[in-house]
DNA sequence: TGTACATCAGTGAACGCGCGTTCACTGATGTAC
DNA sequence: TGTACATCAGTGAACGCGCGTTCACTGATGTAC
């Protein structure tokens, strides 16, 4: 709350990307601007694009966060199958911004590095890394698909109300569903 | 072919989705604009304000058309579960527009009447009608999930090129991970 | 401890662009008599 | 069959707006000596 404010910002990319966040969960992603956060994080537009480059950079930023955030949440969890399927459900409609640009790779640099590695963890959890067998990767990816598709569609209003509005207990019931491979079984 | 444009379209609405639907395709919902839809159609911009009131309005003629066409593709598939499945999957990446439009409610009215009407026919093939029982409907849910999940995943660049690139053939092995209810085996 | 200078981190005014909307208009079609 | 008039379907010019980008600038910080 302090009124003074310094020439230099101190930490300006966090304050950016936390700004366009927010920007995005009020109004969607299409449509932030960088003017808009550089409204909310009261500097001028262009220090944003002195800082990212330009659009895309910030975004490029905002999805590497949401992939590192998403890496830990899935990591806490995975002593059990079912609760990372919860885990993944969770972050996606608690960072619902973050979601919603990671899964638009139109909208950043997708061959940006730090983006690439936090990608790779968080699709190593999801579905097993390099040395995998074929059928490990397939369930993983059948799981991922079901608590992906599942998150999306409760995002976009598309669950049935009368299915109760506790969309954990709806994503377990969702996730018992599947079929798990006996070793991952918990 | 021919040169000479009538001053009367004749059937201008429906050139105006298809027009809309290609753009899409091209460059995103959020990146269409009615004076590009305008002149994809070979008509003034003001034209399909005009006929559609605005871009919510064009939009939701495209949703529309989408839940149309996918609750057919449902209908044709709906003696077999996986075949649904799968037809739900080949559906979303051949009309990967309107697929996008339909799931991005905020886009369009999703109280108009023709939209409501044509998106619970589409409905009632995925999770039963109103009569159904509770656990109908979870799994109903839970396949849907799933298939929606993989399409999203796979239209986005997410599905792991290891597994190879016949979606169809990836979408019926994952969709053999789904637990399906004794009476819906066929 | 002081001073000169380079670099970094942002400012602020100006620009051109594509957009959706408005509005007076016109060409084509339908209807009444 | 003809004519007058209303309505429908689209035109075309003009508008104001928010946007991203450019550019010359300035305030603050770091470094060399």
């Amino acid at each position: 709350m302090s009124s003074s404010r310094p020439y230099h910002h101190g930490d300006l990319g966090t304050a950016l990307v936390a700004a366009a966040v927010e920007a995005i969960e009020e109004t969607g992603a299409a449509d932030m601007s960088l003017r808009e956060v550089a409204r909310r994080a009261g500097v001028t537009h262009t220090a944003v694009g002195y800082h990212f480059g330009d659009k895309q950079g910030l975004l490029t930023a905002v999805a590497t966060e949401g992939y590192r955030l998403l890496g830990e949440a899935l990591d806490a969890a995975r002593q059990s199958f079912l609760e990372m399927g919860v885990a993944y459900v969770r972050f996606a409609l608690a960072h619902h911004a973050h979601f919603e640009v990671m899964y638009q790779p139109a909208l950043y640099n997708a061959t940006d590095p730090a983006l690439v590695a936090a990608r790779q963890k968080t699709a190593a959890l999801l579905y097993g890394s390099r040395d995998a067998t074929s059928d490990d990767v397939m369930a993983g990816v059948a799981a991922w698909s079901i608590v992906h598709g599942f998150a999306t569609l409760w995002l976009n209003g598309n669950i049935p109300p009368r299915l109760g509005d506790d969309p954990e207990a709806v994503a377990r019931a969702v996730a018992m569903h599947l079929r798990v491979p006996r070793h991952r079984r918990t």
